[in-house]
DNA sequence: GTTAATTTGTTCGTAAGCTTTACTAACAAA
DNA sequence: TTTGTTAGTAAAGCTTACGAACAAATTAAC
């Protein structure tokens, strides 16, 4: 096998759109051929470097499980491709000839990430492949809805793509709505497109590999991949704002429902005592309960501090009800929650949790975890670099 | 090897599809070697078999995507190890060398099943590798519990085992409580069994592969399987007896949960205004409001026809309340009952149904669908036996 | 009634992918 | 200087799937 040849850099991302991801999400009734085996190994090099730096290609063989002439062929192939960097002899005084360390050479490819759930502006960035953001820009989007929305798009991706410091691997997407398997917007009210193929709109305008998703799936993906230390494999994340929505990830993987519209915990009714009206007309939704608007405005009218803490922690133990069956059929680990933090943080983050743990077999949740994103206003931003670097690389 | 099916191989295309399900972090991704697709490739062309009766090698070749080539030569194996045999020519008239029509060989293994869900007797069964039950066994429990209980299902074994009519592919368990990746059951206090490692005692005693679940685990399993004609991908199970216990799956896979518990709906305390009282101490757990025999005692004490249907309503509505939240965050397409279908078919059903579609947005959960399973006391006989062809054969 | 077209399943050679075995290089410790 | 260890590479071999080519069997066409 020769490597070290392969220079041009478009071939090699032709190569890795092909690669991409591995055996995961694979249908049962999908071949498989050595080539995919190749491929999810190479994702598996990529994997322990993206996570470690400086590793050496014996210490991958070891914590792989394949051998080190295994490993030494997929690491030369993506140096070739510029992937991979060898960083130099390890420093440690051990026997044995010095190991050459290697890292993942972040700045081989770019990405571009784009969140457009923010019904302000649209926000978009460019990321570096350890998902550190490069540059970022936001297009103000005013009263655009349909076409004029997806010219903003547009005008946002052109816009980064003209600084050509590195090819661009893909575009990642995280937009509200419905979001179907083939990254086409079923429906999204408030940028009014319905069955819109945004996917394969932008694949085709910028010849590049594109995933859109959901942004509350997206979300939870960068949490997944960013959030915590140990990345737990059971998690959900709640977000609210204006609406209040859900991603879930379940045995490690993101969870997008039977028609899509996985997350939707917004409008389900809470309790059995009626409450609030909601937009949609039903009383005592969740989003009626702790949609940001409604719980400043309330905070506003609280007489004193202790009313306001009151109210919060009401709000909270609302969203418990709702998710205590969820968490209990589930068995989740983590609950994250993404929004305004001075809302959220404190008594309603942890009515929350009393409220589930009330209202659960709590031996059983006992490690259930409940905390803030310390992604803050990019985590949807970051979830859509998540969807491009696990689309292509495998990696995340 | 004492029968003619390279388990090795299969229990490799297990750990593949289950990749990443297990301890979180420390083992990112198993390697995949060319033996694992081949493997995968191999339990395609059973699965194809398993639902169709009658493909020749050209259809399972175009229905895969392999070539006419690769296919003969996993036929051929497969014919080898006695699982395929040859039917005969197809008699369509149409042009070409007439085809050689394959089947699966139903009786080349046999495979054991157990149920030790139920209180007072444990059962079990031999099958034949289509599912259909050939032999079927069971041994009151009376009150044995740990050790003696373990001796009830080594006996039950040790006889369906000694008539040899076919070599024996595995052993599959369906038990109560709560039982981890490793088929140790961690806790399963009717039995009086305390992290007993199930399935290790089961495949060294019997040298055989052994696969322990959960019993809604199981029996939801045989659902997705035998249930439904065109299986749901998401769906989830609910079995009422006893207990209220719920088995899931979600993207075509069973959910297990973070600490293995997945499905404990039962003590989930469902609505805002109390309710009876729990044997877990809690006020208006599902299970308190919706168990059998609490709804068989206040059937009994029902004035009239029109009270006793209120009641199994509200019964409905009950479970409907605490259902909501999951098939909302969920997207599920598809719920699914076990149990007394005196008590839920009728008013109680509709009501489960009716409720959720109140309390979510019904348009988006339009397709939901609600029935009783047609499996009725054997689901989890048969759902032990799908965890033993998934498990071995990669079928299901 | 003969020829052409079509479909099935097999044989043979090849490319890809990983492993085992064997090697060189480089270092620490005695 | 010797011994033992570790990193990385090279060569050979096995497995897996593929493409090309072909024989067999049958229908369709003339």
């Amino acid at each position: 096998m020769t490597h070290g040849v392969d220079t041009d850099r478009n071939a090699a991302v032709g190569r890795m759109t092909r690669a991409g991801g591995g055996l995961r999400g694979l249908r049962p009734t999908a071949k498989v051929l050595p080539e995919h085996a190749r491929s999810h190994n190479r994702s598996l090099v990529l994997q322990q470097l993206y996570r470690t730096e400086g590793l050496s290609r014996a210490d991958i063989a070891r914590s792989t499980g394949l051998t080190r002439v295994t490993i030494s062929d997929l690491v030369g192939e993506l140096i070739g491709e510029g992937l991979i960097t060898e960083l130099g002899q390890r420093e440690d005084a051990r026997p044995g000839k010095p190991a050459t360390l290697l890292a993942l050479n972040v700045h081989a490819f770019h990405l571009i990430g784009m969140d457009l759930s923010d019904k302000v502006a649209f926000h978009a960035a460019r990321f570096d492949l350890g998902g550190t953001i490069i540059e970022r820009i936001s297009a103000p989007r005013g009263t655009a809805v349909g076409e004029d929305a997806l010219e903003l798009v547009y005008a946002l991706v052109e816009r980064l793509l003209r600084d050509e410091t590195s090819p661009i691997l893909g575009i990642g997407v995280g937009s509200p709505g419905v979001v179907d398997g083939e990254g086409r917007i079923r429906t999204a009210p408030n940028l009014g497109w319905h069955d819109l193929p945004l996917r394969d709109l932008l694949a085709e305008r910028f010849e590049l590999p594109v995933t859109v998703a959901n942004d509350a799936n997206a979300a939870v993906l960068a949490e997944h991949t960013f959030g915590s230390q140990d990345a737990a494999s059971d998690l959900i994340l709640i977000q609210i704002g204006a609406g209040v929505g859900a991603g879930l990830i379940v045995d490690g993987a993101p969870v997008s429902g039977s028609r899509s519209a996985a997350g939707e915990i917004g409008h389900v009714v809470v309790g059995t005592d009626g409450g609030p009206r909601c937009a949609c007309g039903k009383d005592g939704c969740v989003e009626a309960w702790v949609a940001a608007g409604r719980l400043a405005e309330q905070l506003e009218q609280a007489a004193d501090p202790a009313a306001a803490e009151a109210l919060l922690a009401a709000a909270g133990e609302r969203l418990g009800i709702a998710l205590a069956p969820v968490v209990g059929v589930l068995n989740l680990s983590e609950i994250v929650l993404s929004g305004p933090t001075t809302l959220l943080e404190g008594p309603f983050a942890d009515a929350v949790l009393e409220t589930i743990r009330q209202r659960t077999i709590s031996d059983i949740h006992a490690e259930l975890t409940l905390r803030m994103t310390a992604l803050g206003q990019d985590i949807v931003l970051r979830g859509a670099a998540v969807l491009v670097l696990s689309g292509q690389l495998g990696v995340s």
